[in-house]
DNA sequence: ATCGGATGTTGACAGTGTCAGCACGGATGC
DNA sequence: GCATCCGTGCTGACACTGTCAACATCCGAT
């Protein structure tokens, strides 16, 4: 296939992060990314069937970097308590920190079970995350499941301006799911 | 203003949910609008600022219906628990039958605090809501804002077919989260 | 040397949101 | 009664987008 490991498969995803960073999505569209990576418009279409596979593998991306960024703060704490929060806290710092990134990943434009390589790189977070939150010990699905909904809850509510416009705080909301939650995240009742 | 309660307002936001629900939101442009309410494409700038004010306008009715459906389903029960339940399947039950619309509320094109009409009906529908889970007791604020997390993120998981393609099922999803929640949700220790 | 495929480029096109400019029609002033 | 104005609607034009075709180039295998 292509070069050295698709290089400039890279140079063109890198180009549209770039983009999506400093200008928003809006401003990522085939012709910025294909001048950004020294490139005409058309090129991406030798590299990425259209315009979504293009944003598909970009979010594949920014979900392993979401993922990076929160494994390293859970590792770095022990007890199940202590991970439980520093995973909230971590997830919902990277969508505040990242926020245009964040939101694509979660964009209406593609049905996310259309693309592959999106799903394998959710599939894989998942499985990690909660592994490493709940110490390493099995996890049922469902409850891998209910963790992943309500950070992901939170981190849309912060993104979305929910709470900075309120007078209420990221750590407040945390604390009180974290009261519900320390209980849960192990192996369990239910399973298929 | 407008003639009997605006109109044409009206009708352009019934023309949008319409070509929403049928055939998603790529088709929501404003000539296709314009057609469908009878009129030509520029009409909607008679009424709303721009496009992203019209769909605004149009999540601003969908919340709105969300809430009713979801406040019937909740006080058609008695019990703290029975009621936290039925507010978690009824609200992703409302977000897995209207899928486009859902997203819609969520979508990236507004920054959700740019549209006071929809910040509005966001506010609406989470105090109203809180209540009644709560059995009209007085609800704390960061409680309330776990519950909106926690129920949004269960409905972006179910409408981006995270559930139905693993072999997980709602239910149990629901079930762990309540095992947490069944004791937060009332007033308590914190407070603005 | 030559062929073929991968990669990249420009031309053209339909579709989009939106800015101007013009047309109508009813209410309001005198 | 007439003039005026403003809310509402329309078509024309424009810049921009994603994408289909058709053409150019280069490098490795035969």
């Amino acid at each position: 296939m292509g070069a050295m490991v698709d290089d400039t498969r890279n140079r063109l995803i890198e180009s549209a992060l770039s983009l999506l960073r400093d200008e928003g999505l809006d401003a990522v569209t085939l012709r910025a990314v294909g001048e950004l990576a020294g490139l005409s418009r058309m090129a991406p279409y030798r590299h990425f069937a259209d315009k979504t596979a293009l944003l598909a593998a970009l979010a594949a991306r920014v979900i392993t970097d979401l993922s990076t960024h929160v494994a390293a703060a859970v590792l770095a704490h022990t007890g199940h308590q202590e991970r439980l929060r520093a995973f909230y806290d971590s997830y919902v710092e990277y969508a505040a920190d990242h926020r245009e990134e964040y939101r694509l990943v979660f964009a209406s434009t593609f049905s996310a079970g259309d693309h592959p390589e999106m799903e394998q790189a959710l599939d894989d977070v998942m499985s990690a995350l909660s592994l490493d939150v709940a110490d390493h010990e099995p996890v049922n699905k469902a409850a891998m499941m209910a963790l992943m909904a309500t950070a992901h809850g939170l981190a849309e509510l912060v993104t979305a301006g929910h709470f900075a416009h309120k007078q209420i705080s990221r750590r407040d909301v945390i604390d009180v799911i974290i009261e519900g939650t320390g209980r849960r995240g192990r192996a369990g009742e239910s399973g298929p």
